[in-house]
DNA sequence: AGATAATCGAGACGGTACGTCTCGTCTTGGA
DNA sequence: TCCAAGACGAGACGTACCGTCTCGATTATCT
């Protein structure tokens, strides 16, 4: 008996409306001008409706993220990790670039100021990318390119920290030649030298 | 000539009282309950007081910062890599967990908003912190503790990004027991293993 | 096509409750407490819910003293000038003295800083109020009180800037005896002696 | 025993440069833009030494307009009352028109925020004008050419009341056109038609 | 001549109100 | 039952002035 089915059911049309309004003012406003009120302007949306589908903003611009995320995550079953990691980083790096490092600077920036967005986040969109570099350490490891005695969380901490370190701070940018850089580290890092 | 003697003097007391009542509300609010017009009432002090000193709350906030970190970074000189690095870690976790953490969070926060303060907030704080991390490893360099192939850029990269990861996504914990492990893991990775 | 019947409509209970908030911090403070906030807060009502109305504090007055005003224009159509005019005189001053002395001040000082204001004050206060007393010598000119010869609208400036001078300057009361002595005066004036 | 001798003797310089800059503001911004902090700016002079010598701006504009207004009563001892009483209300709409009615219409603004500055205003600026006008009707009563049953004092209010109501209103110009048909409008009502 | 004293400019101080913005909720009529 | 439209109470934003205060410098009289 699921009451799913009664009124009108929800229009499709204004929630694409409200994602790609979501976006569009992201990307052309850097994150300053994203507001529920833009967003239902921009959509042409009333408030209510967006309330009644996201808790706030944050969660728009999660959705936004995965949906585009989801669609590009191809982990390639390369038999080296040189190769692997540097496609995967490389990949990574291109989404920001050209897609959505406004996004998930917004993301971040908003987790710190409530708690249950950041469980959110971390659950649906952070969490899912350490497993799949765990699982390529995990991967490496086992065909011994890394060493049984590393620290595989530690790993990922490291590589994923230095991506939003790069791309929170700024100093330095976070681009495709950094992804090569990183990979060219790691490699060198947990390969034993030859004796 | 500067005409900096014209005028009355700035007042020290309101100067400290702000910067005190910015820390208590950050502590206790964590974050969420800091605006303006909550320091000025805390601090019971006019608004136009604070807007003719700082720009805005997050240079409240990271003038508390910096008067804290200055005050603190201790870079012991030690000969043994895992030993200064050890401690440095350990140290900078230390005031995360005791003292600071939302104040990191919040900068970071706010940083990705208003770009003219992320470059204060690098050039004034990050900046540094990397200047020292980056002279540490460069010492263990020098000794040969770390091969001369190695990139100190990305390892700067790599160390501090694991941080603010572990405090900015909070999947795991960023205090003392995180600065060992990755204190340890860098040691194992730079660390030539023997012949 | 009005599209008047969108959204939510005003509430009405709001708005009264800006109005008598109005009148009862004119009446308390002689008019120098009257701000928006001061109304805002006495109304238990959100500051952009006033500026949605109204473009200012004077114009809040303003419809306070209109819709006063208009309920108690009652000009008698008796067959003197001297029975006419000294009952609308008398009634005028009464308003005054019991009930909105204070809110005419500020209209016309308000009205002194803002000519937009001044505009609105005059077509919607005191151009109808100058309509009615011109009637009424006009009226009495049919009948032959006064003579042809005399300049109504300039008697019109006399009468009620007598009124305003009185109230603004304060040298002499503005009361009911005074709306007599100027009736009277009005009379003795226009009235040509016996041959 | 003055202690008026001792210590730095007051600036005329500033003291004008203050009258000079609220006169030149009053003229400039029609009265919106006169605060203190503005004489202070274009006088080139400390916020406390305009208080140290009035106690608000009004009482400054007061002094500006009183040593104008006291240069140019000039009350003519003719024997007519037309001619006298058109001459003095001509003067008056001149100075006006040419000169201060910006000034004339911050004074009655701020005399209804402000009961201590209007018993001020009154004392030395209304009161001494009311004399003036009374004198010439009384002159003009002893000569026979008012009638001994009129009521001076609200001959005086209809007359003064006439030029600031339309001076503040703003229904009709109160300039010299309007000083003459006043002048007729009272001689006509005065003066018994011939028998 | 030196001390004393009130002035001067400049400008910071604690406040208050401004008018705007966005929040998240509520209330309509129409689909 | 959902939709758009839009009003609602709440409260922070950054600015303008208020009237007071605290400086060092200046300019007079008094000793």
């Amino acid at each position: 008996m699921s009451k799913a089915k009664l009124g009108r059911p929800r229009s499709e049309k204004s929630k694409e409306a409200i994602l790609s309004a979501t976006h569009a003012l992201l990307s052309e406003t850097m994150g300053t001008g994203l507001t529920i009120e833009a967003i239902a302007r921009r959509a042409k949306v009333g408030k209510p409706t967006i309330y009644r589908w996201w808790p706030g903003v944050a969660d728009i611009v999660l959705e936004v993220v995965l949906s585009q995320a989801n669609a590009s995550i191809t982990v390639s079953t390369s038999d080296s990790l040189q190769e692997t990691l540097g496609q995967f980083l490389r990949e990574s790096m291109n989404a920001i670039v050209n897609w959505g490092g406004v996004h998930l600077r917004f993301l971040v920036a908003h987790a710190q100021k409530d708690e249950a967005f950041r469980d959110r986040f971390r659950d649906n969109f952070t969490a899912k990318r350490r497993a799949v570099l765990k699982s390529i350490f995990a991967q490496a490891m086992e065909r011994g390119e890394i060493g049984s005695e590393q620290n595989v969380e530690i790993l990922v901490d490291m590589v994923f920290g230095a991506m939003w370190y790069r791309l929170l701070i700024g100093h330095a940018p976070a681009n495709e030649t950094f992804a090569d850089d990183l990979t060219e580290a790691i490699i060198r890092l947990v390969q034993n030298p030859p004796v």
